[in-house]
DNA sequence: ACTTTTATAACAGGTACCCC
DNA sequence: GGGGTACCTGTTATAAAAGT
């Protein structure tokens, strides 16, 4: 990392930076340590080293050289991501949303975490009264009633002599002071000691002093009565503090209340995502318990029986140890909410779990064995297109509907499939269940019906020309609602298919045109039929894509367009798509 | 030809940490 | 304080296998 004029210049862990550097006119190395990095960079300037500046890991940000204009238009719309500061809340340290200048951002800061207002705690904490009698419990509403059958003396030393301020003040009993207000803050809502020699010193006994002692009077002589008065004080400030203790139970329902809504106002996971927990806590259970059904989640706090039961059934397979986990997970945290060392216990599992599947991982940009055994170059899948165009051209596109056989159809999809997939850049499995909106039915019940729902569509916007509508995929939550003009060719490929196979859905069933493929069919249908002897499903296809797109280094607004194109990321484009290397090393012959 | 189940990968949001 | 990237997390896709 460091060149032999500079060895290692700090420590990172522990936050320890140690200048190494023989500084000019020492006689050894300088020793000194600092808490940050910029601290240690101080350091060095003042000293003169060369050069000052430490290297550092970070790449350079995507927006240097560019213009405001220029860097305004590449800053993704979304600014949720990061995070300005953290603050301090009930419930631990919470985020404060960035972008303050997006009223709906400033608005989800100031309910990060809707802490209702927290009463006041009232001067007396505690009962003192107990404190003062002998350390024993008294609860304020038999105090009265005690006091008046003689269960309780007062003896005059009790107080005024032990606790009085005077007393205090004249050094006599510090210890009762020290004693009070160790008792005092003694809790975690209690006063500071501060607050607590003041409240000794005037809220306790003040009020008191007034009615108990008459100026020029003894302690001794105005005896009875006066202890009453004092015991009535004592009594309405122990029910304040009940009354506290009542508000305090109050406020912590209030809390948890709110964090119910904020929990509830997270967007609902999809029901995909429901289902799919659903079967594996369903067979997890089944495998686990060898019984059919579960009426209660009991059985989920065994959780070393599960990790081990996990661990036997899947001991090659990290990643179904992994998502078995996660469905327990949110179980636990929904369920046993106040059993964190359960959740605890899985947790530990799984990020163990994910941690060896890392491990395992081949290094990025490498391809895998299967998807080197299954690549395609870009030219072998336009060869392959030409290839199925010209069938259809020549065999197809001239029959009438009802002459077209299953195969005949079977040709033409794949064909409009590797269309779509390779005149613009290839999406995921989205042209599924994606139904068409013909020019003119445009104003029929049917496709406003289409239009206002949540579904995604192929809309004939003007005679042979198609917009995807997109409203349902992987990453509409960043990307939003979008809609993507097909390129003419796709349109004409898609106009000409629909001359001779009338259907639905862009991509129907070959038996049923009137129903969608599923996205299950869909993949099954590419990888088994695009080519003979490669399975090439969409994924596959996005890989082929940005990595060709990428051997030629693009610039970073390049990327980006392409990746916006694509509905993912550029950072996930790059660490996930972009492919420079075959398995053994060697470069991909693109 | 298509669906369902099982297995695995992709992806964005949140957080940690860094730097200015 | 504010802007950035890296990394972690857990949700939501696709791929493969099995079933109808």
């Amino acid at each position: 990392m460091t060149s032999s004029a500079s060895p290692q210049l700090w420590k990172g862990d522990g936050g320890c930076f140690v200048c190494l550097e023989r500084h000019a006119n020492e006689s050894q190395s300088c020793g000194k340590s600092f808490v940050s990095k910029q601290a240690l960079e101080g350091h060095r300037k003042r000293t003169g080293c060369e050069p000052w500046k430490l290297p550092s890991d970070r790449a350079p940000s995507k927006y240097r050289g560019m213009g405001p204009e220029a860097a305004r238009q590449l800053k993704p719309v979304s600014d949720r991501a990061a995070v300005s500061k953290y603050r301090t809340t009930l419930e631990g340290e919470r985020a404060v949303h960035r972008a303050r200048h997006i009223a709906k951002y400033r608005l989800m800061a100031c309910s990060a975490v809707p802490s209702p207002p927290m009463p006041k705690v009232p001067a007396y904490v505690r009962p003192p009264i107990s404190w003062l009698l002998a350390d024993a419990e008294v609860f304020p509403w038999e105090l009265k009633e005690k006091f008046d059958r003689g269960e309780i003396v007062l003896s005059h030393a009790t107080w005024s002599l032990r606790f009085h301020p005077d007393k205090v003040q004249q050094r006599r009993s510090g210890e009762h002071l020290r004693r009070f207000v160790e008792h005092f803050t003694g809790s975690a809502d209690g006063l500071d000691p501060e607050q607590a020699k003041a409240c000794y010193a005037t809220e306790l006994f003040a009020p008191l002093n007034d009615e108990r002692f008459k100026l020029g009077q003894s302690a001794q002589k105005a005896g009875g009565m006066l202890w009453r008065a004092w015991l009535s004080v004592e009594c309405a400030l122990i029910d304040d503090y009940s009354e506290y203790l009542v508000e305090f139970e109050d406020y912590l329902a209030k809390v948890k209340q709110a964090t119910e809504g904020v929990e509830r106002a997270r967007e609902s996971r999809k029901e995909l995502t429901v289902q799919q927990y659903t079967k594996h806590v369903t067979r997890l259970f089944q495998g686990f318990k060898r019984q059919q059904d579960f009426n209660n989640l009991e059985w989920i706090r065994d959780a070393d029986g599960i990790i081990e039961y996990f661990q036997d059934t899947y001991p090659e397979k990290l990643s179904m140890q992994a998502t078995g986990i996660t469905p327990l997970l949110v179980v636990c945290k929904k369920q046993f909410s106040n059993d964190k060392r359960l959740y605890e216990r899985y947790y530990e599992r799984y990020t163990a779990v994910r941690k060896l599947m890392d491990e395992l991982k081949p290094p990025p940009q490498y391809l895998t064995e299967r998807e080197a055994s299954n690549w395609k170059t870009l030219d072998q899948i336009n060869e392959r297109r030409v290839e199925l165009q010209r069938h259809v051209n020549r065999k197809i596109l001239h029959k009438k509907p009802e002459e077209l056989t299953i195969e005949d159809k079977i040709v033409l999809i794949r064909h409009l499939i590797l269309s779509l997939y390779t005149y613009s850049p290839a999406l995921r499995n989205d042209f599924s269940e994606c139904p068409i909106i013909r020019f003119e039915d445009i104003g029929s019940a049917e496709a406003r019906e289409l239009m206002s729902g949540s579904g995604n569509y192929m809309l004939e916007y003007e005679k042979g020309r198609f917009r995807l509508v997109l409203k349902d995929f992987k990453t509409v939550k960043h990307h939003r609602e979008t809609s993507i003009d097909m390129p003419q060719r796709s349109c004409n490929v898609i106009a000409e298919s629909l001359q001779v196979f009338p259907r639905k859905y862009l991509l129907s069933r070959m038996r049923s045109p009137d129903q969608p493929m599923s996205r299950n069919y869909l993949t099954k249908f590419c990888s088994t039929g695009l080519f003979k002897d490669a399975a090439v499903g969409s994924c596959l296809l996005r890989k082929i894509c940005v990595s060709n797109a990428m051997k030629d280094a693009p610039s970073l607004r390049e990327r980006d367009e392409l990746a916006q194109q694509m509905l993912h990321s550029a950072s996930i484009a790059q660490r996930v798509y972009e492919k420079h290397y075959m398995p053994d090393g060697s470069r991909i012959k693109f």
